[in-house]
RNA sequence: GUCCGAGUGGUGAAAUAGGUAGACACGAGGGACUUAAAAUCCCUUGACCCGAAAGGGUCGUGCGGGUUCGAUUCCCGCCUCGGGCACCA
């Protein structure tokens, strides 16, 4: 293919492109006899307007790693794949009625089309989408199995419901501990008792997938819910629209179930720190207590959770949320209109406006009080929405004296603040520290924090007044969507309206044909359009009004993302969503790589699947994530033209940037292709945008310059890099090197397009080396030098994923290469094949008719760094001394210990130092350290 | 507020069991080849100072201290930036 000397990518990038796939280079068959190895990308939405440069960075990185151990003998499953079910493809299919299957299987073949093209050695035999009713069927199937679990808590894990119905049976609701509903107190004879719907219902109280009238976060612009990881600041993540919180019969799931088992087993996850704290924070643990305060006049009590049980005498006042059940039945007639104004007003709040409202204090008293559980002092019962209701019992005891929150409103409505700790100075704000000695706190006087949170729990408890609990901020997780683009919900309502499970024969229960893609005039999702959308257990799907009604919500995005790389094992697999075989095989994933966008939402759900599914027996393992990297993101540069301000009928005028001189103009974003190192190209402006033919340009001495802001890259800016482009210009492999040297992996960064040529540069000269009609047969001793030394820094860099030096001391080698007169022809095929894997192919067929010779680049073995190459002839090391100091010594090779008193020591304080004393042992590492022991 | 992470040239960044700070690359400047351009190659490029030059010196990894013969690296106290969580009791 490659005759040239020249490096011309275009020439074979393509060939080799369509050779790997016509061969099924990549194809990965389990290899028992081989470790495994699995390298996992996140896999991408397949969005309207492809890949831009920023997306292929992670992607890059994994197939490096994927190659590089197969070549060191590693059976590699490296796949891709599409999730392709979610919002942007059905808000297109709402404007233009064109159906999300078609338009999602277009954006899926151009993706497909550029992934190719960058030269990734992916198994495409293993693709799945998520909108594939054969991948849906199994995403049904868990969903199915999720609803037929419920937790135990004595077990810590899931259990099939019919080994709960047996324990009730037996037992009744004392032999049950169970996450989810508080089961009400029922023999086993009463249970045996009930009729199969009061049983369905309490059933459904602890099942894994419940329905629950929930306040949910509602986004009216998109017409569905969300969940709580969707929601940014009060607005939905995807599309910027303010969400409203709303009471609505919803589907969960009840990740809280596995809240505690979320949380410790981020400690054995090779993570980022920063990744396991926004995991840690979202699930937001917390101990404490939990205490109940009689009410004055009432049967009823209110349960509280605090932190600080001991700050107990310093209660002076109890806070419900607004939303809390008591709210009613506690207020005396003379205060309901107020309270009642109160609880509608916030109410009508929606999440944007409680949060803005924040340092706002409100209240109202509701007219009730409580008593001290220990004193029995009256304290009075107010109503405020700083207290939330989804968290703990929607009621706390309020110690103004210790709390911020407390003390502001005890001074905006004048109520009593009682400090109990030694010395606390509450008049400007309340003291929240945890170190000091209680006092006016009966018998908890003189014991520290610590100690009396110990005591007071312990006397809570032995008096039946309360108990130490775990609080938890995660909340189960909404899992309907009033959508039509998603995984239809398998479960259908009988007679009695109670939801049944579609029998797992009928799976996939495909996505039906509408009319149109938006809810029905009476709020109803799009399913409740369809025709046929009726289920007959007998019979399955059925239309008219056959049968009984289908849940007409779909899945979240979040639902096929959360279990695809199991899939990946087992592609085909038709009885399991992957055989057990192979998931033993592969295991886990060893790496995976994406964006960290996703930490509290796809990488949180995707823990609990395989948790949930190692409890039931399926899978073998609980974690699915052995490491994770976080791929930075790569931001845009945008160009913006200044327009300077013109009174209307004067003709449009743009000034250079250089020349603003403080007058006032409006930055206009171009599209960052017409500009070439801040000079903007006018003649294509022109044809850009009509607009800008007719305006004038104020330009200077050597053109007309844009000014540069760093941003992210959207069509919005006229910022986007196109990877195809960038390819087609300078070839994928420098596309691919360049990304790698750009900077840390996980680290957010520009792109700049002139550092390309510096990469491209560096590939020209490799190629004009690796191709020189006069090579020499035996490399030389110094080229050989450079070569492993070389090669033990690739490896130790690639080992430790650091792409960015590894490609540098690529660069350092074929620079000393070219200097020394090397060809290392041998390590380079391989070397190469990582960093960039089509020059390399080329070359090697060039090879090959010159010197008439085989090596395969794709098979080839890593090599090893030879000890022998990487000694240098004379050496400054760093020395430790004692085990402990440590100064700089010249060291020749060969040296024996006792000769090393002759060293020459570069600094002379330190030669002062050391002067007179004899070492007992020298330890070389190559090329690395000596360590010196006198 | 709180918890993580990070601060190194004009720019992206290297170098941490403490040991020549700024590798590699971009950009900039100068030069060679060329009618010219492209391509390629060579030199200079942290700041300041001394010197005609060769060369030499001082300072320098956010700021201030500390440990050490020696600190970008370790310890203490700040500052700034980025990120997570946030009326979570």
């Amino acid at each position: 293919m490659a005759k040239d000397t020249e490096y011309r990518p275009a020439q074979f990038e393509r060939y080799w492109q369509q050779q790997w796939k016509e061969r099924g280079s990549y194809r990965v068959v389990p290899d028992r006899s081989k470790p495994k190895y699995y390298a996992l990308d996140m896999f991408p939405y397949p969005s309207g307007a492809g890949l831009h440069v920023g997306h292929p960075l992670g992607y890059i990185a994994s197939d490096i790693v994927a190659r590089y151990k197969r070549h060191c003998g590693y059976c590699v499953l490296h796949p891709m794949g599409y999730d392709s079910f979610g919002l942007p493809a059905e808000q297109y299919a709402i404007q233009t009625g064109r159906h999300p299957a078609e338009t999602t299987a277009e954006n899926i073949a151009r993706y497909r089309a550029q992934l190719e093209a960058l030269g990734f050695c992916y198994d495409w035999d293993r693709e799945i989408r998520t909108s594939d009713p054969a991948y849906y069927r199994w995403t049904q199937w868990i969903f199915l199995q999720l609803f037929d679990s419920w937790y135990d808590l004595e077990q810590d894990r899931a259990r099939p419901i019919s080994e709960l119905e047996t324990l009730l049976s037996k037992g009744g609701s004392a032999a049950v501990r169970a996450s989810g509903k508080a089961l009400p107190n029922l023999t086993a004879k009463e249970w045996q008792e009930l009729d199969s719907r009061a049983k369905e219902e309490i059933l459904l109280g602890l099942r894994l997938a419940y329905r629950s009238e929930s306040f949910v976060n509602w986004c009216p612009a998109l017409g569905t819910v969300l969940a709580n990881d969707e929601v940014k600041d009060g607005y939905s993540e995807r599309g910027g629209y303010p969400v409203e919180r709303r009471k609505m019969l919803q589907w969960n799931l009840r990740i809280t179930a596995y809240a505690e088992r979320l949380l410790n087993d981020l400690d054995g996850l090779d993570w980022t720190e920063a990744l396991k704290e926004t995991q840690r924070n979202w699930i937001g643990r917390s101990t404490g207590a939990s205490l109940r305060f009689k009410i004055e006049q009432s049967e009823s009590e209110i349960e509280v959770f605090t932190t600080r049980p001991d700050t107990l005498f310093g209660v002076s006042f109890l806070v419900l949320a607004p939303e809390n059940e008591l709210v009613a039945e506690l207020t005396p007639p003379e205060f309901k209109t107020e309270v009642e104004a109160y609880v509608l007003a916030s109410a009508r709040k929606s999440e944007r406006d409680r949060m803005a409202d924040v340092r706002q204090v409100s209240g109202v008293f509701t007219g009730a009080y409580a008593l001290h559980p220990f004193t029995g002092e009256k304290l009075p019962i107010w109503l405020a929405d700083y207290v939330l209701a989804g968290y703990g019992t929607g009621a706390i005891m309020a110690v103004p004296a210790h709390d911020s929150r407390d003390w502001s409103f005890a001074r905006r409505f004048d109520l009593p603040i009682r400090p109990v700790t030694e010395g606390a100075q509450v008049e400007d704000s309340a003291f929240e520290s945890k170190e000091g000695i209680l006092t006016q706190s009966d018998f908890l006087n003189g014991l520290s924090v610590s100690a009396a949170i110990e005591h007071m729990s312990r006397e809570l408890e032995a008096r039946g007044l309360g108990r130490r609990i775990v609080q938890y901020k995660l909340r189960d997780a909404v899992f309907g969507r009033q959508r039509y683009w998603g995984e239809p919900i398998p479960v259908y309502y009988d007679a009695d309206g109670i939801p049944r499970p579609v029998r797992e024969g009928h799976l996939p229960l495909q996505l039906p044909e509408i009319d149109l893609y938006q809810p029905t005039e009476q709020g109803d999702p799009p399913l409740a359009r369809a025709q046929v959308w009726r289920y007959d257990p007998e019979q399955g799907l059925v239309g008219g009004d056959l049968g009984f009604p289908l849940e007409t919500t779909t899945m979240p995005g979040w639902a096929g993302s959360s279990w695809y790389w199991l899939r990946y094992m087992d592609p085909a697999s038709n009885d399991r969503f992957a055989s057990r075989e192979a998931e033993e095989y592969w295991g886990e994933v060893d790496l995976y790589i994406g964006g960290a966008e996703h930490a509290t939402g796809h990488l949180l759900y995707s823990r609990v699947w395989p948790k949930f599914c190692f409890d039931r027996g399926w899978v073998g393992r609980s974690e699915p994530f052995k490491k994770l990297v976080n791929q930075g993101m790569i931001a845009g540069v945008s160009a913006l033209i200044h327009r300077l301000e013109s009174a209307a009928g004067e003709p449009v005028r743009y000034v250079s940037a250089g020349l603003i001189n403080g007058r006032k103009t409006q930055p206009i974003h171009i599209d960052i292709g017409l500009v070439q190192q801040g000079k903007v190209d006018l003649e294509a402006l022109h044809s850009w945008r009509s607009e800008f033919e007719r305006a004038e340009f104020e330009a200077e001495e050597h053109g007309f310059f844009a000014s540069e802001e760093v941003e992210k890259m959207s069509k919005r800016w006229h910022n986007v890099v196109n990877p195809d482009d960038v390819i087609e210009t300078y070839g994928a492999d420098v596309l691919r090197l360049f990304e790698m040297f750009l900077g840390p992996i996980e680290q957010h960064k520009p792109w700049n397009t002139q550092g390309l040529s510096g990469v491209q540069g560096f590939l020209k000269k490799l190629w004009r080396l690796a191709t020189r009609p006069d090579l020499p047969d035996t490399s030389s001793e110094e080229a050989l030098r450079s070569i492993h030394r070389c090669i033990k820094k690739v490896t130790d860099d690639i080992e430790s994923l650091s792409f960015n030096t590894s490609v540098s001391a690529f660069m350092i080698c074929v620079n000393e290469l070219q200097e020394t007169g090397g060809s290392g022809r041998d390590a380079f095929e391989i070397l190469a094949v990582l960093l960039s894997p089509f020059a390399p192919h080329a070359a090697e067929e060039l090879w090959s008719s010159i010197l008439g010779c085989e090596a395969s680049v794709l098979d080839g073995e890593w090599p090893v760094a030879n000890p022998l190459y990487l000694q240098k002839s004379e050496v400054v090391y760093p020395v430790s001394f004692n085990g402990k100091t440590r100064f700089q010594l010249v060291l020749k090779p060969g040296m024996k210990p006792a000769e090393v008193q002759e060293i020459a020591l570069t600094d002379e304080r330190s030669a002062r130092y050391l002067e007179g004393k004899t070492p007992k042992k020298v330890i070389v590492v190559p090329d690395k350290i000596v360590n010196i022991v006198f």
